[in-house]
RNA sequence: GGUCUCGUAGUAUAACGGUUAGUACAACGGGUUUUCAUCCCGUCAAUGCGAGUUCGACUCUCGCCGAGAUCACCA
């Protein structure tokens, strides 16, 4: 397959939310499946718009996806610099060719002038277009008069790897600006100079560029410079409604989702299969499966809602996928200090790799590790309410309970070999011997030793809180009842 | 309003013009010696509407309806 050259060009405004993080997957994917390359491009020609420390955002965002640029910031590459701040004078190079050859013009109308035109078109109900009210004289540029484009009304045709073939009429076709009254490049034209400069093969981009192809259609036909590949991507939707996702609507930033114990191998998956499949019934791929299987043109050409809760079962799935094929050493690695609870400091690394073992096939968020393993690292707080109140327990009396729990400790207390096996043996024979229903004799050992809604096997949990601290909850709660 | 795009269950999607319209998430029910989860089994649920082409249409054509995007010295 030929080489391709991508990119991945956000305006350092803010984070990176999920509706927009899929124009960096795909141009990755497709960059490094053909052995091309991905580049990071950052488009900073918006002074007003930019936010300080949004470059590191953009950084942290696409590192931690794993989305390695091969040329940008920090790394550079045969076509630094990568901001297009620092790009400047060849924007002006190129605008300056296109007035030489008649195809743009300085305008020095002032902005009020605009608006008027555009006031007595709308009230005329035509459609407003500058190259209507085009100034007749030339002037000469010079540093802070914006340079327009000079269009040629008329229809182009154009093939999207996505959408298909697509057309439009002249109207849509316009004196847009090139450089601004600052001096620094609109998108429109800083993209196409910058994708030409950087041989970039496809242009991967959200379909709201759709609406704006024929202008760059006619600035890459003015330039004289071959089109390369487009690539339009469906809108992400909100989760209500049908809006495209945007911050405005409380898109969440793909760190967010990092920080609430989203595994960035699950996220990766997600947002990759949202809009996109290889055809089969797979679900679940990794970085290596996505870069066999990827292909621009089983990308979906309608928008995709974002749900939370299959990302979530998702990364359940990673989180089980990691622990068996990977070992527990592996997830462990890559949970965060943060997501344990703050009493599990105290706790050796070996102790906490045991907890997560026989709690992790239970999770769907990193974060639910703070609320499922408390009681692993801190004594939990005795409500015998959650006793009483248990379906299977609240026929028993509270003496029954008081002496169940006596014969329990009694028995584990003498208990020398303090392995899970062994303890499903003695949990076995307790069982029989006191006649009980498994629903109602661990219940109530598995409340009286964790106090939590809900934890791992009985003989697991014990084994790895210990005999002691087993007995001495156990105990607790026996008092705990006796006094209540 | 102009222009462009899209339309399969609640959601994400599959189906050379030929199946009983498949799969996954969710929901609901059941099973695996407690709970929660995993795992397994099952239930519910879809081709926007109307014509046309065809022996046969989710698939091709047209119209309608619905939804979205865009019309900046923002990207």
């Amino acid at each position: 397959m030929e080489k391709a050259i991508t990119r991945f060009a956000p305006s350092p405004t803010g984070y990176i939310h999920i509706g927009n993080v899929r124009s960096a997957i795909y141009p990755y994917l497709l960059a490094k499946q053909t052995g091309g390359t991905f580049i990071l491009r950052i488009e900073d020609t918006d002074q007003a718009r930019y936010v300080e420390g949004a470059t590191d955002l953009i950084k942290e965002t696409l590192t931690w996806l794993g989305l390695n640029w091969d040329e940008g910031p920090d790394v550079g590459g045969p076509h630094a610099p990568y901001f297009q701040t620092e790009r400047k004078s060849h924007y002006i190079e190129w605008a300056k060719r296109l007035i030489a050859a008649g195809r743009a013009y300085a305008d020095p109308t002032p902005a009020e002038k605009i608006d008027e035109y555009r006031k007595e078109d709308t009230a005329k109900k035509i459609p407003y277009l500058y190259r209507n009210h085009r100034p007749e004289e030339t002037i000469e540029w010079q540093e802070g008069i914006p340079i327009r484009f000079k269009t040629e009304p008329k229809s182009y045709e154009w093939h999207d790897e996505v959408m298909g073939d697509l057309s439009s009429g002249p109207e849509v076709l316009d004196d847009i600006i090139l450089i601004k009254k600052d001096g620094l490049p609109t998108y429109n034209f800083a993209h196409i100079i910058d994708d030409l400069e950087m041989g970039v093969t496809h242009v991967i981009r959200g379909q709201e560029y759709l609406s704006s192809m024929p202008n760059y259609l006619a600035l890459y036909e003015a330039l004289g410079i071959d089109r390369p590949k487009f690539v339009s991507l469906p809108h992400i939707l909100a989760p209500q409604g049908n809006k495209k996702l945007s911050k405005r609507d409380g898109a969440k930033s793909v760190t967010d989702y990092k920080n609430d114990g989203i595994l960035p191998e699950a996220m990766l998956n997600y947002l990759a299969c949202l809009g996109w499949n290889d055809g089969t019934e797979q679900e679940i791929y990794d970085r290596e499966d996505l870069l066999k299987k990827f292909s621009l043109d089983r990308i979906q050409n309608s928008g995709a809602r974002f749900d939370e809760t299959k990302l979530l079962w998702m990364n359940g799935m990673w989180i089980r996928k990691i622990h068996d094929e990977e070992g527990i050493d592996i997830l462990y690695a890559k949970i965060a200090e943060d997501f344990w609870p703050e009493s599990a400091k105290n706790y050796p690394e070996d102790y906490r790799k045991k907890v997560l073992a026989i709690i992790y096939d239970r999770l769907k968020s990193l974060s639910d590790l703070k609320t499922y393993t408390t009681y692993f690292f801190e004594e939990p707080r005795i409500d015998t309410s959650l006793i009483l109140g248990n379906k299977f327990l609240k026929k028993s009396s509270e003496d029954e309970l008081q002496n169940l729990l006596a014969t329990v400790a009694e028995r584990l207390g003498n208990e020398t070999d303090w392995s899970a096996d062994r303890l499903q043996t003695t949990l076995n024979t307790l069982l029989e011997e006191t006649g009980k229903k498994p629903a109602e004799l661990f219940s109530l050992i598995r409340i009286a030793v964790s106090f939590a809604p809900f934890s791992p096997a009985l003989h697991l949990t014990l084994e790895v809180l210990g005999k002691d601290r087993t007995l001495a909850r156990l105990n607790a709660t026996k008092l705990a009842l006796e006094s209540a």
